[in-house]
DNA sequence: CGGGATCCACTTCGATACTG
DNA sequence: CAGTATCGAAGTGGATCCCG
C-alpha cells in the first residue's frame, strides 16, 4: 500500500526543509543547551563539548538570523552576552524530544550488540 | 531552573548519536521513499530528487552497514534490487513524523513572512 | 569575557561518463 | 536496471593566535 506521488514527494520536501533548518553537527546541541538555561557564550562552548569558538560563534549567528535564538547585550564591564531560546525555537522541542530519545535507546542497542559480538 | 549538569550533557550526547546515524543531506529522504514502498534503486533516486546514482548508492550502502535497510537481490534478467525497510529503522518513525510535520509549518510560516516583507 | 582572523584538512556532493 | 569510476568544486569544521 503505496502512498501517492505527491504525499511522498511532500514528506519528503518536509523532511528536507527541517534538515536545512537544523543541519550542521552543532546546531541542535547549542539549542539544546540554551534550552535548558546554558546562556552565556562559554558556558554555551562547554556544555556542547569539542567546538571552538569561531565554529560556536558562526552556530550562533546563524541561530539569530533564523530566529531560532536571541542575543542580549548587557553594557557592564567585561561586557555580558546571554542568549535565549526563542517561542519559535519552542516548536522544536517535540522533534528534539525524540531525537534525544531516540539517541538514547540506540546507545543501549549498541552495547547489547557489542556485547553478543564479545 | 536549569537543569543539571549531568542531564544535559546527556541530551545533548544523544542527541549528538541521533545526529551521526542521520547525518547527510539524504538518508532520511532515502528512507522515507523506502519506508513508503519505494523499493528500486531508479524509483528511489526518481523520488529523491537530484541525487546522482554514486551518491545514492553510497548512501544505500551506509544504511545498510547501519541496519537501516535490507538489500534484497532477485537472479532474474535483467537483474533487480529491492531495498526495504528494518524494523529498527521503524523505530525512527516518530522522530521522522516530527520532522515532517514541523517542515510543513515551517513552510507555512516562511511563506507568511515573505507576504508580510512584501 | 566574547569573540574575530587566518589558514588548512577533510569530507561531501555533483557532473559526467561508462559498465555488467 | 543497478550501479562504478574519475574528477573537481565547495562547504564545513578544526587549530592557532589575536583583540577590545
Amino acid at each position: 500500500m503505496k502512498k501517492d506521488i505527491q504525499t511522498i514527494n511532500k514528506e519528503i520536501a518536509y523532511i528536507q526543509d527541517t534538515l536545512y533548518v537544523i543541519n550542521g553537527k552543532w546546531k541542535l546541541p547549542i539549542l539544546i543547551a540554551i534550552y535548558n538555561g546554558v546562556y552565556r557564550f562559554r558556558e554555551i562552548q562547554r556544555y556542547v563539548g569539542a567546538i571552538t569558538p569561531k565554529v560556536l560563534s558562526n552556530y550562533l549567528k546563524d541561530l539569530e538570523e533564523n530566529k531560532l535564538v536571541i542575543r542580549k547585550v548587557f553594557d557592564s564591564s567585561p561586557v555580558l552576552v546571554e542568549y535565549h531560546i526563542t517561542e519559535y525555537a519552542k516548536t522544536l522541542e517535540p522533534m528534539m524530544r525524540e531525537m534525544v530519545s531516540w539517541g538514547a535507546n540506540h546507545r543501549i542497542k549498541i552495547s547489547q550488540e557489542s556485547k553478543t559480538i564479545n
